[in-house]
DNA sequence: CGCATTTGACCTGCGC
DNA sequence: GCGCAGGTCAAATGCG
């Protein structure tokens, strides 16, 4: 998933100018993605979080609303699901204090099980066991493994993701959260194996692969899942805690978003769409729509994208 | 001692 | 049905 046609659209002196919506079709399925890119940030004068901090507010907002604070100097963001878009924005070096970064989004749901096309990364069945923390539920179960089986016949629902793909030379991003790695695997046709981490808070089951890109080793490839359904561990070492206001360690869906699916949860549409339940393969493909009519909206939106995915507060309002 | 990581085995879905 | 690949489990191990 990849690298299924990014396509860039720019944006500078705070506002998008350029939104570039590409919807695609892979297998009946309707791909959205989004792309936010910009050069690079010269990582020899400073992070990319150290870059978030010391230049831009919109970057601020950009990095803590996607919680990452890595060494990174691009930054990719996708959510899956069947659908996938992606849009691609420009951030101007005037508006990062010359630095500038990328970030790509890929929105991207997961249609039930069938599609196979994202299905490889899709979790296939995940929600047997993980969807509870193992050592508290289970109580009694046997075997681990037997207990898999009984899931048969259930589909599970597949929570979103969101894919971050960064420029980044360690694996793990700061994001605040504390994960625990619970696996690894060798990627097919990547001389870089795959990381599993999961969130160590208690009934938290947000889960997050990790992988470097083989075409791009200095790239990494971060997926989430699911949404925090806690604040931000307050021991945390690294910069979030300390870099996110209040405001946005909240887990709640309807706070501030702390977590990148919090991201999506302030878009239009997105509450309303989870709080219908509706099924996971329309949940995107209508709520991403949407969301493109959105940007299109606000053509000329100062951040409209941005600051309907960050606190205001975090954005510069230019007049 | 508690927690995180490593790692091989196991399970599941999918394609052939 | 079989093999492959992705994903997860959990015992063993390491570390502070």
């Amino acid at each position: 998933m990849s690298d299924h046609g990014f396509r860039d659209f720019y944006y500078h002196g705070g506002a998008f100018n350029n939104i570039d919506h590409d919807q695609q079709s892979y297998g009946g399925e309707t791909d959205h993605m989004y792309r936010v890119s910009s050069s690079s940030i010269d990582p020899s004068y400073m992070s990319f979080t150290d870059c978030l901090h010391s230049t831009s507010m919109d970057y601020g907002s950009l990095e803590k609303a996607f919680g990452l604070s890595p060494t990174s100097s691009e930054v990719f963001s996708s959510v899956e699901g069947g659908n996938r878009t992606m849009m691609k924005q420009h951030v101007g070096a005037d508006e990062l204090g010359g630095n500038t970064g990328e970030v790509t989004a890929t929105l991207n749901s997961s249609v039930s099980s069938s599609s196979s096309e994202a299905g490889c990364e899709e979790d296939s069945d995940k929600s047997k066991k993980d969807g509870q923390p193992k050592g508290s539920d289970d109580g009694g179960e046997s075997s681990k493994k037997g207990n898999k089986a009984k899931m048969k016949g259930e589909k599970k629902q597949r929570e979103p993701r969101f894919a971050f793909v960064t420029k980044s030379e360690v694996d793990q991003l700061e994001d605040g959260y504390r994960w625990r790695k619970y696996g690894q695997k060798a990627v097919k046709n990547s001389p870089y194996p795959r990381s599993y981490y999961r969130c160590t808070t208690q009934k938290c089951t947000v889960k997050k692969r990790v992988e470097r890109s083989f075409q791009d080793p200095s790239t990494v490839i971060t997926t989430y899942e699911g949404q925090h359904n806690h604040p931000l561990p307050t021991t945390l070492r690294g910069s979030a805690a300390g870099l996110f206001p209040p405001s946005m360690l909240t887990p709640s869906p309807l706070g501030r978003p702390s977590f990148p699916h919090e991201l999506l949860m302030q878009m239009p549409n997105y509450h309303h769409q989870m709080n219908n339940q509706a099924p996971a393969g329309s949940m995107f493909v209508e709520n991403f729509s949407p969301f493109h009519q959105y940007v299109h909206q606000h053509q000329v939106p100062d951040y409209g994208l941005l600051q309907d995915m960050v606190p205001s507060t975090f954005l510069k309002h230019e007049p």
